[in-house]
RNA sequence: GGCUCCGUAGUUCAACUGGAUAGAAUGGCAGAUUUCGGCUCUGCUGGUUGGGGGUUCGAAUCCCUCCGGGGUCACCA
């Protein structure tokens, strides 16, 4: 328990006092772990306490770590080693924490807080399906959300989802002009993947229609006598002669090629996909009733699509935002915001936001035609939660760190507008995943999708433990369950274990091994305690004890076990499921140490047997909790 | 270019936020156990923590500088 801790400073600080006269701060007494290659269980630095002492680091050390054996009953021994000071804690101690674990409900979980946490995370685009980097969101955020209820928060689980905008509408128009009236149920195609196939559609055939373009621009300067008639044939393609952009007459004057002129965008602007796909956004935010129609039937086809890479995820949320529904109250707020002098507006009518007072440039809220942009519907949704969720403490966005600069940008806003919230908002920013062969790029079709990278995986489960699995007395359906909770667990674990601030690079082949630090090797040693556990009961073992002979392992164990509340509370405080991942693999390495080198089913001695078998329960115990706080499910049998 | 994050064994990651001889996994090599489930365990191998300077009892961690790599600086989302 912390208690040993605790006491150990209360003493570090009474020892000086009564030794050197010397008053020191609770800040200057650092206890840690001693490390496993020093005799002891607990460590004080005493370098802070030099200057206190006025005497030499062992000296020093040496006074007190006798004080403290003198005065503090749970301490049998005590070593030094330069400026550290080791402590040995009674077997009797170990063996009463352990005994408190046991006892306790719910061990290591926090009593409840008194605060509410709304957790973000996932927040797709509605014009395409996930693809690896979702998977890394989804799992993070979910397991984040975990870890705050073990804080004891209560916590609100929800996303954003991107309905609106420019790029649903290229699926739209892709639809109608090649679909042919394809659906999910016609094709047999989930449906957030036929909206992506029409995605993909829409931008290869706009490359075409850029590259015909570019063509036509190329013949019509050739063949033009003068720049006046290639103004009017400029025209007659749709450009207005005002709007093409001074680079392209440049490039025109100096440099015919191809290349040279296809990177302006106002070709791509001017294109006849382009130019219908801004006029659906129009229609849509008239309201125009076709366009309404056809946007509501696909998008159900993606959510449809959607709610079953959710369920294979094993992820779910509590409240859903739409930006459909609250890009207009953004709106709303900028236009109080500017009433309020929050906001300033330029004079071809657009509205900014002012930051000169942090080092940020002012951003647009509002564009000159009154449309809204990505951050005005932000700071709507914000409100709308709040409004919603009067007793929120705190809200976490589960997005990638190539967006770090937005919420910066957002979070000052909202502070600038003097919402109260503003301090409790949290960016839970994530590093990109690459692929072993380089990164993901949309463009180039390098993106992994995640139903199908799931799919693979649990293939794979399945293919490895039928060669090596115990699948006796388990029917069709609870081993198809099996093979995809290793799949998965693998594949989440793997996410996970990484600090979520780091970029990280996924190799698909190492994810499927179930070797060293992975998912499936922690599964195992839970499947493997269960299974001890029945023989032991089979065999009319009890698990009561009363005197034990504790041995060296099995205080390796307790002192791990004893951190998990700890290690709970630090990965809380810092967002990261990582720490749990590690923590609980250390755990079942020295678990597997113990149970390689230590009889149990085989002990003579009846105490020590029942003990063995009650601490082994209690490690599968907190395995299998640590891993449902990472959204890992663990077998009893594989 | 400005701002920002990062660089640790061959490879993938740790290091209690300034503490001891920088640890695991994987790979390679050598072994153990034939059972309480071999998806196990034990050794060995492998490092100038990108380079250089500084701060102090003590630096992978903090500061400066150089090298290398992300990200971002939109009236895109």
């Amino acid at each position: 328990m912390r208690t040993m801790e605790n006491k150990l400073i209360e003493k570090v600080i009474e020892g000086l006092t009564h030794l050197y006269d010397a008053k020191v701060d609770v800040k200057q007494v650092q206890i840690q772990k001693t490390r496993k290659d020093f005799e002891g269980d607990l460590t004080v630095v005493v370098f802070p306490f030099l200057r206190a002492s006025k005497k030499g680091p062992e000296q020093t050390a040496e006074d007190l770590g006798a004080y403290i054996k003198e005065n503090v009953a749970e301490v049998v021994a005590y070593n030094v080693v330069k400026g550290f000071l080791n402590f040995s804690i009674s077997k009797v101690y170990w063996l009463d924490v352990f005994n408190q674990i046991a006892t306790t409900e719910n061990y290591g979980f926090h009593a409840f807080s008194g605060k509410t946490i709304m957790v973000e995370y996932c927040s797709p685009n509605t014009n395409k399906p996930l693809h690896l980097g979702h998977l890394r969101n989804n799992f993070l955020g979910y397991s984040v959300a975990n870890i705050l209820k073990a804080n004891g928060h209560k916590v609100i689980k929800t996303q954003i989802i991107n309905d609106r905008g420019i790029h649903i509408c290229k699926s739209m128009i892709a639809w109608q002009k090649f679909g042919e009236g394809e659906t999910p149920e016609s094709s047999g195609l989930k449906g957030d993947h036929l909206v992506g196939k029409y995605y993909v559609r829409f931008n290869k055939e706009l490359k075409k229609q850029v590259v015909e373009l570019t063509e036509k621009i190329v013949a019509l300067k050739q063949s033009a006598e003068n720049r006046g008639v290639f103004y009017e044939g400029l025209e007659n393609l749709g450009f207005s002669a005002a709007n093409v952009k001074l680079d392209i007459k440049t490039a025109l004057d100096n440099d015919l090629s191809i290349d040279a002129i296809i990177k302006d965008p106002s070709i791509t602007l001017n294109t006849e996909l382009m130019r219908n796909a801004q006029k659906m956004l129009l229609d849509w935010e008239a309201g125009d009733e076709g366009v309404r129609n056809l946007w509501k039937k696909m998008n159900q086809w993606v959510y449809d699509g959607f709610d079953v890479s959710f369920k294979t995820m094993g992820v779910d949320f509590d409240e859903l935002y739409y930006e459909s529904n609250t890009y207009l109250l953004g709106k709303d707020i900028v236009a109080e915001g500017l009433a309020k002098k929050e906001f300033y507006q330029k004079e071809d009518g657009s509205v900014w936001a002012d930051l000169s007072h942090t080092k940020l440039d002012d951003k647009i809220l509002l564009r000159g035609d009154g449309t809204s942009v990505y951050m005005t519907q932000d700071i709507g949704t914000a409100v709308k939660r709040y409004n919603d969720y009067p007793q929120l403490n705190g809200m976490v966005y589960t997005v990638g760190n190539e967006q770090e600069h937005h919420f910066k940008v957002l979070f000052s806003i909202l502070k600038k507008c003097e919402y109260k919230f503003s301090d409790e908002l949290h960016h839970l920013s994530y590093g990109m995943i690459e692929l072993p062969d380089g990164k993901m790029k949309s463009r180039e079709g390098t993106v992994v999708d995640a139903d199908d990278l799931m799919e693979m995986i649990v293939a794979d489960a399945k293919t490895m433990t039928q060669e090596r699995g115990h699948l006796d007395g388990m029917n069709e359906a609870e081993r198809e369950e099996l093979y995809s909770l290793i799949g998965l667990g693998g594949l989440k674990y793997f996410l996970l274990k990484v600090d979520p601030k780091k970029g990280m690079i996924f190799n698909p082949a190492e994810s499927i091994d179930l070797n060293g630090n992975t998912g499936p090797f922690i599964q195992y040693a839970h499947a493997r305690i269960q299974s001890l556990l029945a023989k032991a009961e089979s065999l009319g073992f009890s698990k009561q004890y009363d005197v034990v002979e504790m041995n060296a392992k099995e205080q390796e164990i307790i002192k791990l076990m004893n951190d998990y509340p700890s290690v709970i509370k630090e990965a809380g405080k810092l967002y990261s499921p990582a720490i749990i991942a590690n923590y609980t693999f250390d755990l079942v390495k020295e678990f597997n140490n113990f149970y390689q080198t230590v009889d149990i089913l085989r002990e003579e001695n009846k105490q020590n047997l029942a003990f063995r078998l009650c601490l082994s329960e209690n490690v599968g115990e907190v395995i299998k909790s640590a891993m449902l706080l990472l959204g890992v499910n663990v077998p009893d049998k594989m």
